[in-house]
DNA sequence: GCAAAAGTGTTCGGCGTACACCCATGC
DNA sequence: GCATGGGTGTACGCCGAACACTTTTGC
């Protein structure tokens, strides 16, 4: 870091991670409900102050884990905010990380403080400082995010469905898909790639199951 | 900031401005020579501590105008790193910007220490800490932006000839361009309309000149 | 009239999109 | 045998890429 200046501020830095899942066909976050000031009794996305020590990713990594019990998944950073919280007078600098996780997978942390709830995101609540904005942005990466990337590996399980994956995407980019074109194009990124399994459910035809190269 | 932890880090928070121009078909990038520890005499991107009471993005914007002389120009946060000074005790955050300037409207800082000066892309000197993995990261960002929105008018002159924007263009990708097809997408993004003047220069046919829509 | 850069159209392949029917199974 | 979801193929429009000649000017 080249500080040529002084009067240097010290903030503190915090990390923010919005955590997505997919469930049932909604996209849904994670929330915590603030049980202490700044912003008492409102919710808002989880994150924490750095710890001694610490790289920015692995605070990131850590409160993905807290909240969730989930490790080794899709996790990006996605923006740093300078002013999130204005009250505070050295300032704040919040880095904001975006995390998609299996919710078969998740384990939320059971506390009665901070207890974390999942909302789906058209019905979010109002939030505590500019988590909106930071919500905003978090969207908007994960529908471009999934377009080009494997992104989606870290909302399934390891083998899947077409119709699991499609409903995954669809409840991303919020409009329903062509199945066949859907199809198509997946298996055309390489991507996924069919198992030689099927599962059976129902009174219907079986499904083959697929997996993500990038996972064994 | 949902400071739910104690033991909380106080790092110093610096921002970090890659500054990109292109010159006679070359892309540059504005790097100082680092007159005291620590890296002392290194080459190393410009950037400093946060002043009291900034925000980061007028951090970033005051660094810019210290360095070039030039405000209201492209300018976009990049990335954030944690780790960009391992000797800091306790830590360094480094947000870094990238941004874009038209070189004829620069007026490099005239210092001794920490002298200004443009390095070609393909011959930057070795760098303090990680700064190279910095500048990879804006040269990729670059590219992209490239193609999908209008940055480039910040490289120019409000009004500039096909040629000089395909330049511009052809330095930015490292390849060159197809003449026509240039014309033809450009044209059809809106991102630059014709006026109706030209400019003579040399035994041959004048060129139009264009501007980009959103500037005047 | 010639050198030098500006300006212009067409063809082709790939990709995203729209769209409807047969298949395998359980009951 | 029928209800239920799984699975498949074709046609079209758009866009990016390849490619060569004419136009306008200064000397």
């Amino acid at each position: 870091m080249t500080t040529e200046t002084s009067e240097a501020r010290r903030p503190t830095v915090a990390v923010l991670v919005v955590i997505f899942t997919v469930v049932d066909g909604a996209l849904q976050v994670l929330l915590i409900e603030r049980s202490a000031p700044p912003a008492e009794g409102q919710w808002a996305i989880p994150g924490g102050a750095l710890q001694h020590g610490e790289t920015l990713e692995q605070a990131a990594v850590r409160k993905l884990a807290e909240e969730t019990g989930v490790t080794d998944l899709f996790l990006e950073q996605l923006y740093t905010f300078g002013d999130l919280d204005p009250a505070s007078s050295d300032g704040s600098v919040g880095v904001a990380w975006f995390a998609l996780v299996d919710p078969n997978r998740v384990r939320l942390a059971q506390r009665t403080a901070w207890r974390p709830q999942w909302w789906d995101l058209n019905e979010v609540p109002p939030l505590a400082f500019d988590n909106e904005e930071v919500l905003d942005i978090a969207r908007t990466r994960l529908i471009n995010k999934l377009q080009y990337t494997d992104a989606a590996y870290s909302l399934l399980p390891t083998m899947f469905t077409m119709r699991e994956l499609q409903d995954v995407y669809e409840a991303i980019l919020g409009r329903p898909l062509d199945k066949r074109n859907f199809r198509r194009r997946l298996l055309a990124t390489d991507f996924i790639a069919p198992t030689s399994e099927q599962r059976k459910e129902g009174r219907h035809r079986p499904a083959r199951l697929y997996h993500f190269t990038s996972r064994s």
